[in-house]
DNA sequence: CTAACGCTTGAATCCTACG
DNA sequence: TCGTAGGATTCAAGCGTTA
């Protein structure tokens, strides 16, 4: 693969030799038409999510968080955010080649819209995938769920387009041989492979983990395939598929984000093609929490739970709480409470009887871990 | 809870007692149109998605589209799968109580139609939540990815809904005392929860696990709330409901799953008040000036308080409130003042000097709360 | 030198009762 | 209805400093 290259200004029915491997500068949908059709085999798309944030949100150590406020994310209307997904996906259909498939990422504020759109402009569905991330910023005011996950699209050009790539075995291989779920975990890209300016900050605030679109380009592409982005940002996809042998187009408006990402991909080192096969992931052995016991049917609302010397009572609600002594709390909290501690495990700290025997609730925990196994968490 | 009824046909503003805990039969669109504005504090959908299945195309009301391959028959089903949709969620949001919520599960074939109609109709995202199953089916064929989730949305009846139920800390509690993610684990329904016929055949094809809307109602509603289900089925909703003292109702058009949802909820049994109790917070407590502190003498004007590292002081003043460098306020007001916030909580920020040592005088807060309770405030 | 501790930060539609 | 003020709220990692 030849050194990136940045193109201002590609000229219509350019030869392939002058965008491969490029960023292309400019408006995306100006840009993707100067592209021949069915010339792309995978295209990667994260597109403005359209955020509707309204006012400041601080940490409860009235620390400010750093919002997605910058220009491109901002639509005045549904309508606007809509009449824009379809242009960029209508000049990335037009691109694509007849058995290629497109991956687009996004948030409950916008995937909704987007996935909608795609299936009006004729994109057949192969699967959604979850991006389970293991550090996700919590939620601060406790008024929601804590947001830990963003959803992926996968699509085939058509509902015809039958012949795409997927690396099913490959897939299967790196999944300790069992098949590839739709969920996956990863950590949000920080630390050392976070760019940052000349001050520390971030150079841009939605930069993707490597590793997410390692197993996106590993899943469906071949080495040698072209990958293009759409908005490629600080270029993830650029250097993950120079990494792995694949070559890429990307579209980029801001100087800045493309100064960022050409000498980001100008120090990636291509791998070769023994080392193209299969990397595998270890796994952590999942965390149960108490709620799923009880929701699982394992332990009733209104049993009685005890210490092992039965000193102590506490009784299961079906919120997943216990109480004891007019107080409740967690399995933890109350234990730590009726022994006047700060601390407590709650797991092997309290018993149920189970055919005349004090056994303790981690046993539950254990079995609920078995069933769990298979999930691949 | 009285036991389960079917209402065959509600008349037009029939008291809440004629449809309380009953089951609707018939449409969906023309029962939910029966019911009053306002009267529905939760609501879960699951609604048909039987769009492209088995390379038969079929319409929401049964009729089968005839050239599956014609992309103006797809474009057509899509059209018609939206004005269901849009119907359907029109209807519920009218019987929404204004803080009520409502939750939408799907899959990638209507989920995103689904979400983008809700942003449409005026519906504010909270969440989307994923349903990540430990035992789904395999992909049989190996073209794409174990298709191990599924998408539901959680939303406000209008961006200006705040006033919506969450339990917070119930679900935080429940979960080891981490707040809870918006990605779940549960097995699909199956074994002895899952209904069958007297052949053993499965009765409804896409039973949800009664551990799903265990965590859904604990998570977003009240004892006593009523629950609606516009696709009831085989009763899952009102099973869950009734056992975790919640009223329901459900609209169904097909006999067979009302026959087997009566008999189903007929046979649960409600849980009592105390296993029902949620797990609460700061929130529910009943406010405190911290003048009545004053008053009660608890704290004596021109007691000095401190922060925890003793950096920042103020005085106590017989108002109620504290003065600091010339300048006074509220607790919190100096609190935030002298530190350079814009907010601060004063109960857990300035401390009292006891048996020399600083305590927060939210430890004081406490013992006028205790003195409320037992004064049967 | 290591462990412990503290500070920082991440695609966020993040409050509500009262006057 | 609107403005104001009370006061509630965070998890995992990385990194630098302290013990």
């Amino acid at each position: 693969m030849s050194v990136v290259r940045l193109v201002n200004d590609l000229p219509q029915a350019a030869p392939q030799s002058s965008w491969l491997d490029t960023i292309l500068k400019g408006d995306c949908v100006a840009a993707l038409n100067r592209l021949p059709d069915h010339s792309i085999d995978v295209i990667f798309a994260d597109p403005p999510y359209n955020l509707q944030l309204d006012g400041d949100l601080h940490r409860p150590d009235q620390s400010k968080v750093d919002a997605v406020d910058d220009h491109w994310d901002q639509f005045d209307s549904f309508q606007a955010y809509d009449a824009f997904t379809r242009a960029w996906l209508l000049a990335c259909r037009r691109v694509l080649k007849p058995n290629g498939t497109i991956w687009v990422i996004g948030s409950y504020h916008n995937i909704f819209r987007v996935g909608a759109a795609m299936q009006d402009l004729g994109f057949w569905m192969l699967n959604d995938v979850i991006w389970r991330k293991n550090n996700p910023m919590p939620n601060f005011r406790g008024r929601r769920f804590q947001n830990a996950h963003e959803t992926m699209i996968w699509a085939s050009r058509d509902q015809k387009g039958k012949g795409y790539t997927f690396n099913y075995e490959a897939m299967k291989a790196a999944n300790d041989d069992l098949q590839m779920r739709s969920d996956w975990l990863f950590p949000i890209c920080t630390g050392a492979e976070r760019l940052k300016d000349e001050n520390g900050d971030k150079i841009h605030p939605t930069q993707k983990p490597e590793a997410l679109l390692a197993r996106i380009l590993m899943a469906s592409s071949k080495p040698g395939d072209i990958i293009l982005d759409p908005f490629f940002g600080s270029g993830t996809t650029g250097a993950v598929a120079k990494r792995l042998g694949r070559h890429f187009v990307g579209v980029e408006r801001e100087q800045k984000y493309i100064d960022a990402a050409m000498s980001r991909i100008a120090s990636v080192e291509e791998l070769g093609g023994a080392e193209l096969k299969v990397m595998t992931g270890k796994r952590a052995e999942p965390r149960v929490a108490f709620g799923s016991i009880v929701e699982a049917g394992l332990l009733k609302p209104g049993v009685v739970l005890s210490d092992v010397r039965q000193r102590h009572a506490a009784i299961v609600r079906a919120d997943g709480t216990v109480s004891s002594n007019g107080d409740a709390g967690s399995i933890h909290r109350m234990g730590a409470k009726v022994q006047g501690f700060d601390a407590c495990n709650g797991w092997t700290f309290w018993h149920y009887e189970e055919d005349g025997k004090l056994k303790p609730i981690d046993e539950l925990r254990k079995q609920v871990r078995d069933g769990m196994a298979s999930a691949g968490v």
